[in-house]
DNA sequence: ACCTATATATAGCGACCACTACATAAATTC
DNA sequence: GAATTTATGTAGTGGTCGCTATATATAGGT
């Protein structure tokens, strides 16, 4: 079941919502329809749980920053290396899942999974720049939602890691500029 | 004819290339499926000409930044700020056509489009950039195509004028910046 | 007016979509 | 060991996908 969650995941990051079908899903993890709906409820209901899996694990990049300590603008340096690290295609996967799994979909259900999780990762992140910067949370959390987003897209687009981690040492020296102004 | 690509192309740009069927398509230009397939030999063909229809008007926000002149940190600047009063919605479209058009697309025809115009618009950028920091350009380039899809993601998550704006700004000064060290 | 050529409409191609009714097999309970 | 419940496999639901074969209507040339 964990294994099932973990083999859907990689294939909902791989191509996006949309472009996997139930039947793909069940045949690579061994199940036959019935079986299918009678775990996971539908296509979302199992997209959700591996949308659950992905924030909870290593690809929540804030999570991980945070862990290290630090300060605001250390922790979130770290950040935004953390995602040039681990955005880049890896065995056909690249970019973050929340960030473009569902870009696209024309599943109502799968969009507003993909706006409730994002929606609060902003909200953690805007939060704990609030801690040091209290006036600028806000446009300083937009500035690293934006920074991330594009960073997945071009992930996904075939950036790779040297790309990235040049825009992510230039979008840290522009964090540090922006707490200053 | 020109009204049809039009249409299309607002189509194609609301929802992506896959989540827009060619019967919808036949509806909305009034035509039907033989005299569809006639016209423009397939979904993908009508996508290419939306595409460059787009790409030729005024969403190229590089070609309208550089028409007024200046440096080119101004002409930056300018795109950058042209870019963040276009993509947020209106009348239920948002971002960039290239940059999002074909995200988690299954198509390659579709998938291929777009990376032939994005692949060509980064080389117009870069070497205009390289006009006065040719030893940066590359790194330059690669900064402002991240950014500028993140602009375009956050636009069609629900991003505002006054956020894009916000960064936009901040990617200005970030750029100036970068041209310095 | 007749013939040819172009263009349109009707209808349907096979393939896939998410999902389910039904029957059979396996496991559990008494 | 028999009855009941649970889970699975087979097969198929209606619907939509991009695309097309065939037939009818229209236009133009002589």
């Amino acid at each position: 079941m964990d294994e099932a969650i973990h083999t859907a995941m990689k294939l909902f990051h791989r191509r996006g919502f949309d472009a996997v079908g139930v039947a793909e899903l069940g045949a690579e993890l061994g199940i036959k329809p019935p079986s299918f709906y009678a775990a996971f409820g539908s296509k979302a209901g199992l997209f959700r749980q591996a949308v659950e899996r992905y924030a909870a694990g290593e690809a929540n990049v804030f999570g991980r920053a945070l862990a290290k300590g630090g300060t605001v603008t250390e922790v979130i340096e770290r950040m935004l290396h953390e995602a040039a690290k681990i955005y880049p295609e890896h065995d056909g996967i690249a970019g973050c899942l929340v960030i473009d799994g569902a870009r696209n979909s024309a599943d109502a259900e799968a969009c507003a999974i993909i706006a409730s999780f994002k929606k609060s990762s902003r909200k953690t992140l805007r939060d704990f720049i609030a801690t040091e910067f209290p006036r600028q949370a806000d446009e300083l959390a937009d500035f690293l939602v934006i920074a991330l987003g594009g960073m997945s897209g071009a992930a996904r687009d075939g950036a790779g890691v040297r790309t990235l981690k040049a825009f992510a040492a230039a979008a840290s020296r522009a964090f540090r500029t922006e707490t200053t102004r």
